[in-house]
DNA sequence: GCACTTTTGAGAATAAGTCTCATTATCTGA
DNA sequence: TCAGATAATGAGACTTATTCTCAAAAGTGC
């Protein structure tokens, strides 16, 4: 079963009716690799108003199907959360292209600050920031 | 010497000239303990304008000065960065409240990443998000 | 198909941050 | 110490991201 046809299933499980313009949120979503503004699904969508793509995205963030990055700067980007894949992002800061990486000893090390903190910590963002190879290469 | 005094000479060397509004900026910085947005600073300065704010706190990161922080939400926090002293921040989802970390092991695990991934990595940001202990008891 | 809800889109409203530009202040060199 | 050059500043218009409102359209159970 893919993403799309699981978030699906769990919004309905969730009672929500279906609705073609969250379903086309949703299958947008599905087809990407990495986080997406809500602008930019809004632009994608034509027949999808501003409000439905706000609204989606927080009802799926909610049942955390969807997973808010603050890339920094202007808007924050969201993608869909596979319950076995979990990565954080690299961000140029030249062409804003983001890329996703993974480190095992990173979360290792997240873990154990969460372990020895008072917080009961529930979820983590890592964000790099700098220059991608192509635009390192184009300013060279 | 105080951060502020540091900063100021900072500036002072980095070529800008000496301003009564900027200095105002920096003092208040110097003065708090962790982040303030723009705007609260835009607040509590009744004479300094809203675009001196922003541009002094842009000037004051690329000093390295300050520290963007993404805290999530909708504004930006800004913090002063003491030179010898490097952290990230568990933010409360309850309160709002920040407070600052230090891991050896996390800033290990971000150098191997950096250093193995096609992006020069300027700058990192690592957020952890869950309850503090004080919201988790009023919880109870 | 009907009654009852929920979902939806359009666009107004709000909020954060940026930009412009005329005015004021600082600096430098005689 | 003053004049000229240039940087710093504040006011407010502007842009962009996000939220809100509400009436119309669609989904659901019968």
């Amino acid at each position: 079963m893919d993403w799309a046809e699981h978030a699906l299933q769990r919004l309905d499980e969730a009672g929500f009716r279906s609705g073609g313009s969250r379903r086309q949120v949703v299958e947008l979503l599905a087809s990407e690799g990495c986080a997406l503004t809500a602008l930019e699904i809004d632009k994608r969508l034509e027949s999808v108003g501003r409000a439905t793509v706000y609204r989606t995205l927080d009802q799926l963030e909610g049942l955390h199907l969807v997973q808010r990055v603050e890339i920094g700067g202007d808007a924050a980007g969201y993608e869909r959360l596979d319950s076995d894949e979990h990565h954080h992002h690299l961000v140029c800061e030249d062409c804003g292209r983001l890329s996703p990486f993974v480190s095992e000893a990173l979360e290792k090390a997240i873990a154990a600050v969460s372990r020895r903190s008072e917080f009961a910590v529930a979820a983590h963002d890592v964000v790099l920031r700098g220059t991608c190879a192509s635009c390192s290469e184009r300013h060279a």
